[in-house]
DNA sequence: CCCTAATCGAGACGGTACGTCCGGTCTTGTG
DNA sequence: CACAAGACCGGACGTACCGTCTCGATTAGGG
């Protein structure tokens, strides 16, 4: 069970990481907007349709080699340290971001997967945060409020991003529990 | 006053309105990501070269278009009804709007008119009457905050906006104002 | 009978002769292929349909322009005066003839106007002096092979255009009569 | 001799000739004129692309179906044969032939293409034929006096090519070596 | 030590949209 | 009326990507 691997050729790990390597280097050169899967095989040293074997297109690319190399980069343990590292992370994965969140609107199917995994992971782990910590606020309002403006900045005013804006957020999510 | 006209055949207005039509028609019947320049042309009745003559691309005509259907159905005289048409409304606009966000995201130049002038606009609106009705309050985090958690429904969860919507973050800014 | 002229603004004849320079000049400067409509107004300083409203297209242009300058410039008077004018004069025309001849090719209307009436006029004087000159020959056959190997070197080797040349085929004509 | 094919899929042969078919129908069905890229490539049931990917334009495509498919048609023992077959095939190509030498004029790229690799083979089989059978003729003139008047018919007068006025020509070639 | 099977790089394939160019027509105001 | 200007519809151009396919070559088990 373990290997379970039949026959064949096996995958190529390294492909995969050159392939997460190509894709992100060609989106913060030249933006998502020009991303091409051609452009990351090119690059990857790759052939166009070993990249279409293993994702269904250049988004879940992106999406894949963010989240692999984003994991656990952000403290969960409570609600403050969270959501300061939310926005102090936020700048480094802005290209990224922005070209996943356009895609998810064009790509109907991409955009289901886009909001219930990614986003909706991130969501649960602040729904969670605020559940245990401000049992006053309504947790699914709290999550729109603090990615709606984490969000809202990304795509509009990427410059505006520190972790100073997160404690802005915090506040406001504490005075909404005072009401 | 005198119109500014020179020689030459003059705009055919008709194609214009036309276009429009033609654009949000299609936007709401196949999305997006499936409109085309020909697509719009040919349903307009109207050559190609038509449309390129006064519009960048599709997402300026898909703005012109917003724009010119959108003018003045959104009450600006306090915060509280600004702040609920524009929940109210934004429903009717989903498909437009996720569609320009995310073009704004692929290209840079629409993204930079998107943002000063059509985002812009609303934002001065809604900054001015904070400054006039919530001194306390810092007028660009609450147009953040309101525009934030509006665009975060529109583009992942349109179901969920409502004029309903529009009083929870009312008073959300009133909470911050009394901090 | 004289004017004959009913109301309205009478024709610009400078504009026809502006026409025709600007035609020729781009003629020489880019080739045939190159050569628009727009552009032979846009260079005359003349509206686009002032030049429709004498000719139904460039090639009609070219030839008015060429038949209106190399009006008579050709001896008629014997045999080998001609034919040697005619090769002389030829290199001076070459590119109006190559780009004649190749809209003769695609567009039949055009093909027949310029067979019968540029062609067959000079066909008509040199069979002319043929029945005079040389009465063993059939003058048919010999303006095939005069204006056959003048053609031939126009559009595939115009270099090798020659008053000298023209001797040659005279001699060839010569040598037919003999047998 | 090893077919020298690298990797990648190889090209599809069976779309070449469908290519070619293509063309040469639309050529004659409704000339030179109106034939068109796209045209081709839909009755070839064949993306536009793969046009491109094998020729610069249509004339490319047509001088490569002529070629591939009049190959050995014209026998070339001896100089009677030779020049009697070439005025009793022409008639079958003259719609390709007259556009390819009006896309000549009017494309001097495929211009020198064409008079250097099409003409010249013809040339030069007629030269050689011509200088050992005629001693005493200029093999450069006979050429340009025999293709010249085939070229001539061909372009002004198509319904005059006969096999018999071959044999006027051949006769002229003779005459000429006479003198 | 071959045999089967899957992956790999390469690149051609059918499609589709792009943005540009030009043709030929029309609609203005001015002379 | 003709004229300059210029917008209009139509349609071909050549390019860029998409996602699929077909090659020969490679790299693993399993017989």
């Amino acid at each position: 069970m373990s290997g379970g691997r039949g026959p064949g050729r096996p995958r190529d790990e390294q492909a995969k990481r050159a392939i997460h390597e190509a894709a992100l280097d060609l989106l913060v050169a030249h933006g998502y907007g020009k991303l091409t899967i051609d452009g990351i095989a090119r690059r990857a040293g790759v052939g166009r349709q070993t990249v279409y074997r293993w994702w269904p297109g250049k988004a879940d690319v992106v999406l894949d080699a963010l989240t692999t190399r984003a994991a656990l980069e952000i403290e969960t343990a409570d609600l403050t340290s969270f959501v300061r590292a939310t926005f102090a992370v936020a700048p480094r994965y802005v290209p990224s971001l922005r070209g996943l969140m356009a895609e998810a609107q064009l790509d109907p199917g991409f955009g289901e997967r886009f909001v219930d995994q990614f986003l909706g992971s991130r969501r649960a782990v602040l729904m969670d945060l605020v559940g245990r910590e401000l049992p006053d606020v309504d947790p699914e309002h709290a999550a729109d409020v603090v990615f709606g403006t984490l969000w809202y900045l990304v795509l509009t005013r990427p410059a505006s991003l520190t972790a100073a804006y997160g404690d802005r957020v915090l506040a406001l999510l504490r005075s909404l529990g005072r009401v």
